[in-house]
DNA sequence: ACAATGTTGACCAGATAGGTCGAGAATAAC
DNA sequence: GTTATTCTCGACCTATCTGGTCAACATTGT
């Protein structure tokens, strides 16, 4: 498993700050509540995604959680190397270790495996996963009133 | 990090065992000594892959582990399937579990990223490893020849 | 018989994952 | 200025996984 739940309940939570963009602070429990996720684990996420400047947080009754920046200039890169460290696939890529390399024989396989990667996550923003998000909504309903 | 140790080291007994297809059984030893496995460990992953078919071993002096079929019909995907389990980034990829997939949100991003490398690693013989190897010995033998 | 080798399962220590908890700091509302 | 509300920070905890080691045993060539 390359993503922990840290890299899936942090991008959870960014995803319902990004719906709920320009309401004003949303509150750690409403996040925890409708995503599913721990409150007092997410407290350590949050922390985390407060120090690489993702979002803003404020104190106080009616505070809560925002954006630091618009939903389409953050990319599930950058978000996920914050919340999860390295996304490097195997050790001897972890860095540039070129004892470890010599050895391995597989790596150049991982590197280009690696390289594709990085450059998915790049190119999807929080934008588009709230998108996609909607249009999965939009479906399921659409599913729904066929029942009726 | 998606490979641990024994993806790593398996895959390198194994292009230890290529380099000698033919030659009769490779002993636990040597491989460990060319490859810097620890020999105790490896035990456990060379019973993995005969277990899955992809080695012979024999017993007694002058026994030893060989290739099972030829490189050219053994794929990095199917190598690192049996050493590692499963290879999916993240868990709600490991079943087809549409419960965990309705909340996750990003779980799209990661399924193309996972086909995509099971595409590559599925493209990839362990001929194609010791191939490389042994173009990357060729390339260090013709530097070293520069510095004489 | 015996020496060389592989086979198997039990065991173990340390790291990591995935949390919980409590004390404290900021702030809005009263 | 007191209180309620909310975030903040660090200590702590437990279960599982990683990366091994080891001993007893099975097999086989000489």
């Amino acid at each position: 498993m390359l993503l922990s739940t840290k890299g899936d309940y942090g991008v959870r939570a960014m995803i319902d700050l990004a719906k709920h963009e320009g309401e004003g602070p949303v509150q750690r429990a409403e996040i925890a509540r409708r995503r599913q996720i721990p409150e007092a684990y997410l407290d350590h996420l949050l922390a985390q995604l407060r120090r690489d400047g993702f979002i803003r947080s404020t104190r106080g009754p009616a505070g809560g959680h925002q954006l630091a920046k618009p939903a389409v200039e953050i990319c599930l890169l950058h978000l996920l190397e914050s919340l999860e460290g390295s996304l490097a696939p195997m050790q001897c890529l972890e860095n540039d270790d070129p004892q470890e390399e010599a050895i391995c024989g597989q790596d150049w396989v991982w590197q280009e495996i690696y390289d594709d990667m990085r450059a998915k996550l790049a190119s999807v923003s929080l934008a588009d996963l709230i998108e996609h998000e909607r249009e999965h909504e939009r479906e399921r309903t659409a599913a729904a009133r066929y029942v009726i």
